[in-house]
DNA sequence: AGCTATTAATAAAT
DNA sequence: TATTTATTAATAGCT
């Protein structure tokens, strides 16, 4: 049908195979939707162009997901098989990596201890000693800037007063009065001693 | 194209619908072979007759599975039944409790606190000191059975080592070189003195 | 299921 | 890329 008879075979023409596959998609489209007109079928069709471009048709009243599930029912070929199993295999995948954690992160909290080993005991006591070292550590880091800030804020605040007392004895009190210097409250609530308490109280003179 | 043009709509007459229907599938099936080999296509089809029977094509070196997956990520319409989008659901789900639980152990652990205030690094520190606690009471607890097994031991293994010599005094070698005494074999396997030893010697003196 | 008159699709040219 | 047209291919109605 066209000017002369073809060769079922690739076009090796780049330009003629582009033409052929225009003209031809829309001629399977316009058929695919003739025969589920016509005859009451429902039709899915799924078109790659060779550049990866898609081209796709399906019948009115349904979708093709719809004709897929029921493409599978009837068929028996499981389209999806292969994800539902690559899924179901992560899914199974993080929950031993989940229990695992849980199970790492219970002992830590000292739970669930009756099934280890004192040998087992030991080693995750070696770990809350290393993590409450590192912790404590944190914590000084963050006290130490406190102090510092502090004693800055102190200075600053011990600089204003004095300023604050020249200006009054120069003159003027209502600026004293009314002022807000929130650094000086953020003072006030430091504690003055930080809590340096051993890890391990229980085991310090039991042989 | 036949003996006469037809209005595309529902071909009412059951048997030319179904000679209709017959004759179209094997012409698009046709079509969509040819339009594959033409024009290096990937084509799918899936037809049902109004009678529910399945046709399908799919252009060779593929599958539908492939295709569909294709088709998926390239529309960005989702075919997947309820139960793929169940599985996601739930792989989600799980991936975030695992980061938490990821983020929690590493805290338990003295890592990654830099981003934490004083107060969070409070409440991890009395985690820590909960866990140690617990888990010196455990240890303790594994301690206490193993003196109190010990202290068995050597009583017993005391008293067997003066019951033999007691029946040595009382006589008959005979008894002792060929009869059979499973206890006093028992009794002879022991060691005199049972190993004692702290089962966390790196512990004891530690403050 | 085949046949064939007729319409529809389309290859090549424009 | 779109249109035209000569030709082939598909198929409706018949047998």
């Amino acid at each position: 049908m066209g000017r002369g008879k073809i060769e079922i075979k690739r076009i090796e023409n780049s330009t003629n195979r582009q033409v052929t596959f225009s003209k031809r998609r829309n001629g399977i489209i316009k058929k695919a939707r003739e025969i589920s007109v016509l005859c009451d079928a429902e039709v899915g069709v799924v078109i790659f162009s060779s550049a990866g471009k898609l081209y796709d048709f399906c019948s009115p009243k349904t979708s093709l997901s719809k004709i897929l599930e029921k493409y599978q029912t009837n068929s028996g070929k499981i389209l999806w098989d292969e994800k539902h199993k690559s899924l179901s295999a992560e899914i199974d995948r993080i929950k031993k990596e989940n229990d695992t954690m849980q199970i790492e992160l219970r002992h830590l909290k000292g739970e669930d201890l009756n099934s280890l080993q004192p040998k087992e005991l030991i080693m995750i006591e070696e770990a809350l000693d290393n993590g409450l070292t590192n912790l404590n550590e944190k914590l000084m880091e963050h006290w130490e800037l406190h102090v510092r800030n502090n004693k800055m804020l102190e200075d600053e605040n011990r600089l204003l007063t004095f300023k604050a007392q020249d200006i009054a004895l120069a003159g003027s009190m209502r600026d004293l009065e009314l002022g807000y210097h929130p650094d000086r409250d953020f003072a006030a609530q430091m504690p003055i001693t930080f809590r340096v308490q051993p890890s391990h109280p229980n085991l310090q003179d039991n042989n």
